[in-house]
DNA sequence: GATGGGGCTTGCCATCGTGGCAAGGTCAAT
DNA sequence: ATTGACCTTGCCACGATGGCAAGCCCCATC
């Protein structure tokens, strides 16, 4: 089956696969007497996986180590757990880093007025000669520990 | 100041004082005798903005209009805060997506026994045949809007 | 059989924000 | 004067993806 097929069916694109290829992810596929790449049903078996698995937030390199779980058929569940669990922990540490940010600039546009006069304390905030960013209270009196940017 | 003493009291790296000047970002520098690069103290309170604004989640382009906004001394406070609302709902946006792929992995961990034997449901969910991910059961009954994924 | 259109091939460029390295000039202190 | 830290420019790299171009292949329709 040519690329633009097992694309289709897979869900990723040609564009994708070749570069897959191209960096090792996935073997060279095997190629048709015209030159054109050529998929069997495995073949777009494993693409679906590497979909689903991008689809989770893994990156290609962490999807070439869920492939060799994928195929070790020796190794414990155990294993993929712990792989799964840093991958939670490593997406929520995000999600904490952006919800952050939503509450320094919800706090930010909670002070903003919001009218045809220009000042503002949203600019003001970035513009400030203080320290990280607000010294302003959040909506609620909730306390944030704004602890380190990198 | 040297482009160095800019960066540290501002918390902008060299690098990108360099690379933000060389987009437009910021204007070009004024030189020295010796060619370095020249900063005062209103450049410094310019790169501080930049740096709190990257670290609020700002794209670089963004933060064109950001520095529009704050020398606009005749723009409405409205301008400013319809712009940080729009940010905010990409945040919130960003947060439901990666959200949902924690709810999957956490439903898909759940499943998974974490012992010594092969057989894992996570590896199963991201290899089935099937749809998007999984067809089992969250954790709690706690329905969830799965809205787009893509 | 020829022609056209769509799919395939490779290769290169761009994105976005950041880091690194290299070859050379400058400055300040010893 | 030498040394070491800093600056300059320019190029390459990442990660994952898209786009474009030149050229070949395949199939259907005339």
């Amino acid at each position: 089956m040519n690329i633009g097929r097992a694309a289709k069916i897979s869900g990723v694109s040609p564009k994708m696969i070749r570069y897959y290829e191209q960096t090792g992810l996935i073997p060279k596929a095997a190629r048709q007497d015209s030159g054109y790449r050529d998929y069997d049903d495995a073949d777009v078996h494993r693409l679906r996986f590497i979909r689903r698995a991008r689809d989770l937030g893994f990156t290609v390199e962490q999807i070439g180590e869920l492939l060799g779980l994928w195929s070790d058929r020796s190794r414990a569940s155990a294993d993929v757990k712990a792989f799964a669990l840093g991958h939670i922990d490593r997406l929520k540490k995000k999600v904490a880093e952006i919800e952050a940010m939503v509450r320094t600039l919800e706090t930010l546009a909670d002070h903003c007025h919001g009218d045809d006069r220009p000042d503002c304390p949203i600019i003001e905030g970035l513009a400030e000669e203080g320290g990280a960013t607000p010294h302003l209270e959040p909506r609620q009196p909730r306390r944030f520990g704004r602890s380190g940017g990198q």
